[in-house]
DNA sequence: GTCTATATCCCGATAGAC
DNA sequence: GTCTATCGGGATATAGAC
């Protein structure tokens, strides 16, 4: 039932009547309010089940391993897996001024940007993270891959501009793209002196 | 009047009750339909009035100047002068079905990204646009600088995360990192063989 | 141009039968 | 669990005075 007033809302917009959104659940109006208090209830419990994901505790990026593989891997299954619904009620709830969005935020960057991070640092024969934290910086520049395909969804699922079934040989374009002109802003960013990119990175611990 | 009321639906969505709007306006609700035939009329009216902009005809980016200093020209200003109504909407507009977003994306290709891609290929040693034609997969690679820079406006304005106030330093990251990466790319584009990245572009003549 | 007043319909939410 | 029926308020849009 939440999963398909996720398809509706996705479609309709919040504001969209709940007799409308009866009649695509193929009920009654009165019976959603049997099964939540309020219109608004609704609508945080559904994208609480969106969003509100268990999600894996470890590393997304395996650090250890060559970079733009890895990175291949993430983001061709996070562009081929973009769901349209989520990425539609993400943006709504955006608009809107639900927290969910923003909530995600940390778990993004220990979960993608910092392991990243720490095998550009690798690659580049640069100091640990254990010994240098992460700067602002790094993590924008992370940000940039991650905007770009990001953006792809957006779109696909936003605008609803034609797109190829599959975006495989974009998503390589983008990575080894990145990983090249990272390898040089990964030097540029240690090396020069005090700047507001090198201040430290603090992640919420959630 | 128009100005004022995107500037309240920016906030509250097209959805938001004519008589909010008048209010925000300082006037009666009753007046807005002397002005306007019906509310759909209004927003409308008032999403020409954001969007379709006359317009510069010629290149927003000069091809025969060095790219760096002109992406980094064109892309603080837009950073910077990225307007908070107007981005909100246009994702709004874009999740609404209207179509104001997709009718600007060849003036855009025009203005920005074939300007870019004659630039690139100049730096690479590679045939004019008017020997070869754009490619597919060079006006992406375009694409990924580009989304990469309108995304640090979608997490200041949609999400309304905390931004510093210049994002200058962060444009700059992401200018030098993509013309670096760029380079490698366009001679990889050009080398490959047979490749859905390499179709012919057909750009709209608007 | 701007107002008051109002028609008509639709919205979220509740009551209560089966 | 699901329905029918309905309340009170608020939505778009119109009529007509100043």
């Amino acid at each position: 039932m939440l999963a398909d007033a996720a398809l509706h809302f996705a479609d309709h917009g919040f504001e969209s009547p709940t007799r409308n959104l009866a009649t695509a659940l193929g009920v009654t109006q009165a019976l959603i309010y049997k099964h939540f208090a309020s219109k608004d209830d609704l609508i945080e419990r559904m994208l609480e089940s969106l969003f509100a994901a268990p999600g894996p505790e470890g590393h997304w990026i395996d650090p250890s391993q060559p970079l733009e593989p890895e990175l291949l891997r993430y983001y061709s299954k996070l562009a081929s897996g973009s769901n349209e619904v989520r990425m539609r009620l993400f943006i709504r709830a955006g608009l809107d001024g639900r927290s969910w969005p923003t909530r995600r935020g940390s778990a993004l960057t220990r979960g993608l940007f910092l392991p990243v991070i720490a095998s550009l640092r690798c690659d580049a024969d640069l100091p640990g993270l254990d010994a240098v934290p992460a700067m602002r910086g790094e993590r924008e520049l992370v940000m940039m891959l991650h905007a770009s395909i990001v953006f792809l969804g957006i779109r696909r699922h936003i605008y609803r501009m034609p797109m190829p079934d599959t975006l495989d040989d974009v998503v390589e374009l983008y990575v080894s793209t990145f990983v090249r002109g990272a390898a040089q802003a990964m030097q540029h960013l240690h090396n020069t002196g005090e700047d507001s990119l090198k201040v430290a990175l603090v992640v919420a611990r959630e």
